[in-house]
This record gives C-alpha cells, structure tokens and sequence, in this order.
RNA sequence: GGUGAGGUGGCUGAGUGGUCGAAAGCACAUCUUUGCUAAAGAUGCGUAGCCUUAACAGCUACCGAGGGUUCGAAUCCCUCCCUCACCGCCA
C-alpha cells in the first residue's frame, strides 16, 4: 500500500513510476485524489460537530447535578447527532472507498528497477556455471520420472486433476531430501530460523502479502469457514508480524519455511505446462526477511546469494535476471530471478523470484518497528523461493542424468537422500 | 461440541452511566540529588486520524470486534471472536 500523503505531496513522482509499470494507474490516483480531498473535508466536519456535542453532553451532566431543566439542551444535541450520522456517511464511505483504491494500486517500482515494457526487456545479471553437454539425448523429466518410477502423473489426475502429481519411491524420497537439503542449509549455514506455519490463512492475510484483493481467482479458498490455502509459505511467514510493532534490535527477522503452494493458475492452464513445470500443487522452500528500511536493498542481494548457494551445491547452471518495471510483480519494488538450466527441455526454469517490497507490505499489514528515536516506522519485506521445489527436481534430474537412464546425485545431496544414484 | 471464568495502555491491575484516554504499581526515557555495583525525587512515557505548524499545541476516535440503548458508554443490552480451565472427541 503506498503511503496516502506521498500520493497526495508526490503526484507527479507517483504518476510517473507507476507509469513505468504494465497497466494504467494515472486514473486510480486523480481519484484517490479527489476522494482523499473529499474525506479529509467530511473527516474534518464530523469531528468538529462531535467535539460540540461532547462538550454539551458535559454541560448536560453539570445542570443535570444543579437540578436545571435540560431538555432544550438535549433537543440540541439530537440535532447535532443527526448530522453527525449524515456526515459520517459520507465520511465512512469516503474512507472504504479511498482504502479500496489504495489496495489496489501495485508499489511503486524502485529507482534501482530497470525501466522496460515486458519480460524481453530483462537484463541477465550474472551466470553461474555451463550449460552441461552429453554424449545422448537428454530425456525429458516425465520420461525420467516415469521410467523410474518417480512421478505418476495419472495418480495425480486420478485422485485430484491434471496437473497434480504423485511421487512414488525414489521421486518421493528425493522431493523429502531437497526439502531438508534446503532447510538445513538456510538455517544453518545463512542465519534462518525455521518455522512452519498452517498452510490455510485468513483474507487478511492475503491483503497484507498484495494477492488480496486484486488476485482472489489465483487462491483456493474454502468459503464455509472463509480460509485460503496459502499460494505461496510467504503469505504466513510475513504475516507472522502483522499488527506488530517490532523493537529495532529484532531486526533483521530472517526466517526459511517449508510448505506446500497451491495455485489456481486460473486463465493459463494448458500453455506449456509438460510435467512438473506448472502445477496446482508443488513444494517451496521459502526466505523471509524483515529489515530496517536502510539496509534492504542490501539485503536483497544477500538473499539472493543465500537462494543461488542451493544451485551452486548442487551444481546446477543457472542465470540471474533483473525483472524489468514493465514485468514486477505488483507488490515489489526490484525483483531479481533465478532461471536454473533443465537439459531436457533445452530452456532455463524460474527456480526463485526473490523480491524487495520496501515499506509496501508492511502498510498492508500494519507491521511497525519502533525506531532508535521511539517513533514508529514501516520496515522492509523481503522474500524469495530458496527455491520452488518441482522445477528444481526437473533439473535436477534432467541435469544428472546418465546415458543408461539412471540419475546420480550430487555430492551435497547424497547424505540427505541416502545413495548416490537412482536407477 | 459442552460447562465455567475472563479479555482495560509494554506488563500487572483499578475502574458498573457524566470533567475517564482511563487510578496505582512495574518497566522505560530524561533530569536532579545522594553517592556507587545502587537508592531517592521530578518530569515524561499508547495508537491512529483531522486541523494547523518552523515547532509546540489543539480536536476526534480507540478499554477484544461489531451493533444497540442514551444528551452522554470502558461501565447497560445483543451478536460474534479469542484466551484459560475442566469434560467430551480425536491424529
């Protein structure tokens, strides 16, 4: 949520950088604008009718104890309070109105955001290793998976519905060891507290992350008992804090957590979607941070590092982009992607999206430090995929595979799964 | 799911219709004094909005949430939520 009285002194600065992104928010601020105007005016009419009645109500109390008739005064204040009830009407539909406008306005692209138009115009960052090269074909994860009996695609449609997967023995046993490969490197080696959190949240909740209330068709919900299923460990995780006013020597909060995502991917189901790469369901493991304003872009690049550690130990080739202002989620204000190379299908997988929401969410949801000087202040979020699970295993498998059909593991890997290959 | 108790400021905890945004204590901050591994005293110390502003100040709202009664509600009424205890059920 951008902050009402930036919008109201910083129009133009507004306009401009939202200008940047895909979609048109010049209109949603001219009407913010006016309502703003049209609130504070309300606001300010309200108020001052209630001071008048509370000091009469006062007045009431005193005659009323020296025995005088107060019935004239009483008429009065009736009066007063019919038009407190007119105005704040308007006050109070002003204000839904105007806090309707705000949620639905994405943050503000960082300066350090490069400017384009689409995903075309991301610049690659850096690249970590080499593409691998083999002497045969590289197969494809599904056929891998099903050869060896690791992923059961029809299961999954069975029971559930395309794309919703069932991994059977090693596939399964390999899913559980990345998991703790990936929290036990976070929490012990990157300075993460681990927690684990439900995995079915309140709207709230998902207003505070920004999926809420613009991206309502993307979730499962359960209307009975009005809860969601969490898109994504970050919706909980951030939401641990809402309401809070945190003490400054808390932060930074780093904390990693595994659970599932479930995503309805309504509108783009079907578009090449093969395998693992796009699913209803898959497994993350997930970096939050909460920092002091001052140190967060720094603490992007450190996050970044801590979900592009997991590539390197593995050995996995990988690319880092920068999504341009044209192409950032709605909620960020820089975003840094992590594409890992899957031989089988001769392209890079978005493995990690680790992003820098600046003060955005935390007015969402109300999450406050107290600073050195006692004042209250809006920290940072931070959070990035360390990293998504189902792609990581297809390029896992795909990377390592060897000519015979069979998969090696890598080295960092083998304590955790317990062998060396799957054949 | 049942029964009972309860939800007040960072914490403890008073307060059952009128100058209560809320006593007192603790904690915290600043200052003073005595002096030294501490003590005493003074002052300050919630959140948000509005209006102003160089700043201060002022006004309004908030005592779990939402409604209601009233000229006036922390206080009375209704609904809901949550916490704790015991019982039931259960992985």
């Amino acid at each position: 949520m951008l902050d009402i009285r930036l919008i109201r002194e910083n129009t133009d600065l507004v306009k401009q950088r939202l200008a940047h992104r895909s979609g048109d928010y010049a209109s949603v601020v001219d009407e913010l604008l006016s309502i703003d105007t049209a609130r504070r005016s309300a606001e300010t009419e309200r108020q001052k009718l209630q001071g008048d009645r509370n000091r009469i109500s006062k007045d009431i109390g005193i005659a009323k104890k020296n025995g005088q008739d107060t019935s004239p005064i009483e008429a009065e204040v009736r009066g007063i309070n019919d038009r407190i009830e007119e105005i704040g009407r308007d006050a109070d539909a002003a204000d839904i109105r105007q806090r309707d406008l705000l949620l639905s306005l994405p943050n503000l692209p960082h300066e350090a955001c490069p400017v384009g138009h689409s995903a075309e115009e991301n610049p690659e960052v850096r690249v970590w290793g080499d593409k691998p090269s083999y002497d045969f074909e590289p197969k494809d994860h599904t056929i891998l998976g099903q050869t060896l009996g690791m992923l059961d695609f029809e299961a999954g449609a069975k029971i559930t519905g395309s794309a919703f997967v069932v991994y059977r023995g090693a596939g399964a046993r390999l899913e559980r060891a990345l998991i703790n490969f990936l929290l036990d490197l976070h929490t012990t080696q990157h300075g993460y507290l681990e927690v684990n959190t439900p995995h079915l949240v309140k709207a709230e909740c998902l207003v505070g992350t920004g999926q809420l209330p613009k991206f309502g068709d993307q979730v499962y919900h359960s209307p009975e008992d009005d809860l969601y299923l969490i898109p994504t460990a970050e919706v909980p995780v951030t939401n641990l804090h809402r309401e809070e006013i945190l003490k400054v020597e808390q932060l930074p909060i780093q904390y990693a957590a595994y659970t599932p995502c479930f995503r309805r991917e309504a509108g783009s189901a079907g578009l090449g979607t093969r395998g693992l790469i796009r699913m209803h369901q898959f497994d993350k493991v997930e970096l939050v941070k909460i920092t002091a304003p001052e140190v967060s872009m720094a603490e992007l690049e450190s996050l970044t590092a801590n979900a592009e550690k997991v590539l390197q130990l593995l050995g996995l080739h990988y690319r880092v982009i920068e999504l341009c202002t044209g192409d950032i989620g709605f909620g960020s204000a820089k975003t840094y992607d992590i594409e890992v190379w899957a031989p089988g299908q001769g392209t890079y997988l978005e493995v990690s999206s680790c992003s820098n929401f600046g003060d955005y969410q935390a007015r969402r949801m109300n999450l406050r430090y107290k600073g050195e000087d006692g004042k209250n202040r809006f920290p940072h979020t931070l959070n990035g995929s360390g990293t998504a699970l189902a792609r990581l295993f297809v390029a896992l498998v795909e990377t390592y595979q060897q000519a015979d059909g069979s998969i090696l593991i890598p080295e960092a890997l083998r304590s955790h799964f317990g062998a060396d290959k799957i054949s």
